[in-house]
DNA sequence: AATATACAACGAATAAATTAGTTATGCAAC
DNA sequence: GTTGCATAACTAATTTATTCGTTGTATATT
């Protein structure tokens, strides 16, 4: 999967957010200083042209769509962080934020909690 | 902190495993095609400005150290990502992965473990 | 039908990032 | 001291990303 620039992004996060819209409305959820109309006209063609973003045509208007899910992109993107970062060991990097403490002891049980029937689940399977 | 563009996260990733080295240094570490000894260069000194790199002089060659250790960078870096794409929450951001199975058994055992140890940990501290 | 409006498409202008050539300086070898 | 080499600093060139004005066309409005 190609990787997205980050006006691409912004972009993005905005589609993901409100499912599917024309440019009007993609710019709509800017934060002001909001970009030009033809700005994100541009860029939401990028996005389709690197297949991340459709269109339905409705007559001479555009409306679009993400093809590539919020959480398809996060999947690859935290794949290459924990490969690049923890030599690939998504334990490693757990482990690490669990140590710093920029998780918090709630945090972890519901963690924990989630985890414990994940497991079961699995183990129910064989 | 500054983001680190794909260039200079290439070069820091050499800093950071090799501890502290010279452009020369430095340059080995990278994969066929090598860059330009110049490119280093020039990168290592962008890098230098924003505040991620110092060096430490030998007449007129210079050996470079990372000043931002990989941890530090990739704590605020998971967080940005945390944030952009699950809300703030780490434990959205490990129960999505744990429920894609993208984590083995084996692993979501040692994460629980370190959790436990570190849940201990803090509440002992009441 | 003429005019106004809205929009996609195009493309030009600018900005940011990347790459590497050129230059200047110090040091070593002779 | 002169020559050659290594390196940092500077700068130019190139590539990639970003931004937005302009244009043309379809549709709506009168």
């Amino acid at each position: 999967m190609r990787e997205l620039t980050r006006a691409e992004e912004q972009v993005m996060q905005v589609l993901w957010k409100i499912k599917k819209g024309f440019v009007k409305e993609i710019l709509e959820h800017f934060d002001e200083p909001k970009p030009a109309y033809n700005t994100v006209s541009t860029i939401v063609r990028i996005l389709q042209d690197k297949g991340f973003v459709t269109h339905k045509a409705y007559g001479r208007t555009h409306e679009y769509y993400p093809v590539v899910s919020k959480n398809e992109y996060s999947k690859t993107h935290l794949s290459t962080f924990v490969n690049d970062y923890f030599s690939n060991s998504f334990e490693k990097m757990v482990s690490f934020f669990a140590k710093e403490k920029s998780i918090s002891v709630k945090e972890m049980e519901e963690i924990m909690k989630i985890m414990e029937s994940e497991v079961k689940k699995q183990k129910m399977k064989r």
